[in-house]
DNA sequence: ATGTTCTTGTGAACTCTTTCACAAGCCTCG
DNA sequence: CGAGGCTTGTGAAAGAGTTCACAAGAACAT
């Protein structure tokens, strides 16, 4: 809306451009302060502006990725990333083939400069895009460096301490659940 | 568990493996019968055949990915998927270059097939793993095709009517979330 | 000025989810 | 066989989250 030079917004238009209503997104922004103008809207670019410092976006967010496999390189290259605010700085992994190259302009690292770089960069965010076999280890390391936060594509749950956030992302879990709402809609619950 | 050979499982250890309660347990299991056993627990073989079914997950699910870009192609070879009921039949590219090739076991069709194919192989979710300005546009033509249901990479929103479900997987949405923890952990809300 | 038309901000009502707490039932052991 | 130790299934209570609905304010035309 702000490259489209909008200057107001609604809070109905909000949410029919995010899936949700307006007195929802009226209560959720009404959370952080009441920016709205009666009558006329929330200016687009007051509001992006409080949302960025909402979401603790108003410096980019350091980012390192453990795990340069499939998952791991895709996000390396992954444009929408750096467009909202987070920065990849470094990747790291065990095997010897790829640590010391450069992929997608994200230099690969060994594991055992993991404690060192992460503290040395400043990294806050961390993702995990290993093995489940290796993805706790990996998470006590991490933890210990400092680092705030986790996003783990590894399914295992992970055992940490309340000193950091940690968030998961699940393609299988998230099939499971459309799958769920198929059958729903069409057979209702198969006996097994 | 199955594979430890485990026969007996209570609502507070499945609760302490994932991160919930037992009484959460035992009432989101409530919803599809009682099939525990009191004094005992719920019987582990019993139990993974009860969720196969209420997820709808007794035979495999077939899947085709579209846009064989970063993300497409390293979900082309997730293992994970393949191991939790889903079958990766086939995937769809605009690029000459990546057409006709196959990729870790699976063949890249151009996107005029699209229709022909999802409908010839029986697919039943589509994974959209294109640009986000043409996501909309594959997600009409994938409805079309009688598709049950979209996970969808692409962070825009999309207009369907009511005869697929669909699913968001968005990692900088997460990292937002992150962001937002680690903010409200440390600073509280700074001014914009 | 005054009336009309918008749209926010927000208590109150409502709905949905989670937790509590306990009767009912199963198993083992003396 | 009966007591004691577990664990489920589930109403009822508590807690969260969402929607309603309307007063308060802003702009604009007359």
């Amino acid at each position: 809306m702000c490259d489209r030079g909008a200057e107001l917004v609604s809070s109905a238009e909000l949410a029919d451009g995010s899936g949700t209503t307006a007195a929802q997104v009226r209560k959720d922004l009404s959370n952080f302060g009441s920016f709205g103008k009666r009558g006329q809207g929330y200016a687009v670019e007051e509001l992006r502006a409080r949302l960025e410092s909402i979401l603790g976006l108003v410096r980019p967010r350091r980012v390192a990725v453990v795990g340069a496999g499939k998952i791991g390189s895709a996000l390396l290259g992954y444009r929408d990333l750096t467009s909202r605010g987070f920065e990849i700085i470094v990747a790291f992994d065990i095997d010897p083939d790829k640590v010391g190259r450069t992929v997608f302009g994200v230099p690969v690292l060994p594991m055992n400069e993991l404690e060192h770089r992460l503290a040395a960069d400043g990294i806050e965010i961390v993702i995990l895009a290993t093995p489940p076999a290796v993805a706790q280890e990996v998470a006590n390391r991490v933890t210990s460096a400092g680092v705030a936060g986790i996003l783990s594509f590894a399914a295992s749950k992970l055992e940490t301490d309340g000193s950091l956030a940690v968030r998961w992302m699940d393609v299988a879990l998230e099939l499971e659940g459309l799958s769920f709402l198929i059958s729903a809609a069409t057979n209702g619950v198969e006996e097994p």
